[in-house]
DNA sequence: ATAATAAAAGACAAAATTATCTTTTATTAT
DNA sequence: ATAATAAAAGATAATTTTGTCTTTTATTAT
């Protein structure tokens, strides 16, 4: 299994692409943002009209619409879209589905990803939607495929 | 989403279990094991069949049978029940899902998450199976619900 | 006002995962 | 040998995830 699922993973590659796109103030269409990411284009449609709704991302309609990420929404921290879209389950939760796990009721792997979990949330809390902006520009980082 | 599948979930609490009964060279039938991690019979069952088929753990058919793990099977890396299960996606491939991510063309995350997945990897792969024995007898550890 | 554009919403479908039940096969005890 | 036991295997079904297509709504340019 992934780390995360696949509506999550597309979620991540287009929020990427949108900041790319933002970061001059353009707005960018579905078809372009599926193509740059190699997704299927109304499968991420669904998913970023939930992002939308759920006021990560930024669209408008009509000619010359599209999505955008205004200055906050490209300074979030990947770490909101992943739960937006997976939920807490990467961060909390028990790791072997035990919804009494606790530290007086653990499960044989409480402690060990203890440690795991928190440092997948700081990285993703750590990093924001923007922060690789310059270096997926400048052709460094892929998006795609 | 959840780190491991639920199939993965009940496979690693069934091995746990089993191990625990195996302790005192006990076999122990798959109505024991559901009821004691608490995880649908019929389901668990075709997982474990999947295990036994792989060798990771052990069976036998008729009166006194059932599912028992050699000394062997009880000293394997949990690692190994992971990858049976859910495949190495969680310690090798791409966090964002593309297959041509890599070293020199990486995705935004490829460096993030490269020490983290070896974290998880190193993690399972130091656990035995029987590492939690005592504490599961001693009733410290839970495995159900 | 009207036509064109693009996201939003709705409906539907394929595939994978999770779950249940029945039949078969192997083994043991009698 | 026979009956009882328990896993293996087979068949089927529910649910969730992933994917596709159509219709509606909002916005813009003419």
């Amino acid at each position: 299994m992934a780390i995360f699922s696949k509506t999550c993973e597309y979620a991540i590659r287009a929020v990427f692409f949108i900041a790319q796109c933002s970061s001059n103030g353009t707005r960018v269409g579905i078809k372009e943002i599926s193509a740059g990411i190699g997704s299927p284009e109304f499968f991420l449609a669904k998913i970023l009209q939930d992002l939308s709704r759920k006021g990560l991302i930024s669209s408008i309609k009509g000619p010359n619409g599209g999505f955008y990420l205004s200055e906050l929404d490209a300074r979030r921290p990947l770490s909101e879209i992943v739960e937006a879209v997976d939920g807490e389950g990467l961060f909390k939760g028990c790791a072997l589905g035990l919804t009494q796990c606790s530290e007086i009721n653990p499960c044989p792997l409480h402690e060990e990803f203890k440690d795991i979990r928190s440092k997948i949330h700081l990285m993703l809390k750590n990093t924001t939607i923007n922060n690789f902006n310059e270096e997926l520009l400048r052709g460094m980082l892929s998006l795609k495929r």
